[in-house]
DNA sequence: GAACATACGGAGTCGCCACTTCGTTTGCAA
DNA sequence: TTGCAAACGAAGTGGCGACTCCGTATGTTC
């Protein structure tokens, strides 16, 4: 692969996540073309369609997010580690999540996309929920997929109703009680 | 008004709350038109904008709501009202939520859309929170903003995200858990 | 039941956007 | 430095979907 080529392919990723982010599924691919400083058809050549690109960029989400949640589990005390993770991802949700509307809108099973990223990001949190249950930090008796459910929905809450930073807060911490062993 | 043309009308919005609730944003007008048997002028005649349509669909919505919130405060026991209102919101909200969704990716504030019906329902949610506090179901250190943002929330994530029942069930139960008085 | 305004339907029009084509440029290897 | 495959950009193309025009039909009024 040409050096340029790579280049190209990187400014147009990070390009295209910027412009889905902010403005969904409505962006066209020719404004992530402008942006990244390229040709309209340099981006076809390496996303071959649009739902490719939108892959791609939901994809290297899921990936930092998949590395980020390792990377809890294996430094910190779980109860903090899981609470922290949770708050990251609610926090930097809202462009993540307007992707993955994005790909749904067009029929694209969100769950279903970037499998492989999106698999080993949910075993990552199953692990921390975990850790962090046997820490006394979460109740024992709540399992991975309504804990993840929960976290997805206040990231899809925050994300996309305007909200004042405090309430936001209240919001996570409220969605937290909850989880805590009474 | 003709009566032909409020029947059309009528039918219309029906349609159009099918359609758009189903099939979001992606949904064309044409569609709505065939569903509600009518030609596609009489459905711009009726709204003269798609933008127009979704609003008096997501309006009407919201009217319900509301009606539904005022119909519990004033009839049951508060706590079991207000945890009632939460679970049934939540149920229906896959297609409200997609309605509200395609109306803010055309860039329309969508909390400014149909202003008075959601200040309506925000105002008697706000009521039937304050009942449940009053009674002691519900601990009286949350307010307003941050229950209805979980509420919103939990509605998405149920929504979006394929589901089994008793998934559903228990991430609505979890977000509960946080609101009682501890 | 006639007259007319009101409302209707379907065949356009227009613009936008995903995707293609093709002549030109450029990195790289010998 | 030269040759050429690999890559590039800009100007298309095709289709779809929001919205309009206009000749026809139908509810309503007297």
């Amino acid at each position: 692969m040409r050096a340029d080529a790579r280049d190209n392919r990187a400014r147009i990723l990070e390009a295209a996540d910027e412009v889905f982010g902010t403005g969904g599924a409505a962006a066209s691919t020719e404004e992530v073309a402008k942006l990244a400083g390229v040709g309209i058809a340099t981006v076809f050549r390496h996303f071959p369609t649009k739902q490719d690109l939108l892959r791609a960029v939901l994809t290297a989400r899921l990936e930092g997010l998949r590395d980020r949640a390792r990377e809890l589990s294996g430094s910190v005390e779980p109860g903090p580690a899981f609470l922290d993770f949770f708050a990251e991802v609610v926090d930097g949700a809202a462009r993540k999540l307007t992707i993955a509307e994005a790909l749904a809108d067009m029929g694209d099973d969100p769950e279903r996309a970037p499998v492989r990223a999106s698999e080993e990001m949910r075993q990552a949190f199953g692990e921390l929920l975990d850790r962090a249950k046997e820490a006394g930090a979460v109740r024992p008796d709540v399992a991975a997929p309504e804990v993840y459910a929960l976290m997805v929905g206040v990231s899809r809450a925050t994300a996309h109703v305007p909200m004042a930073e405090p309430v936001k807060r209240r919001v996570i911490a409220l969605a937290l009680d909850g989880l805590r062993p009474r």
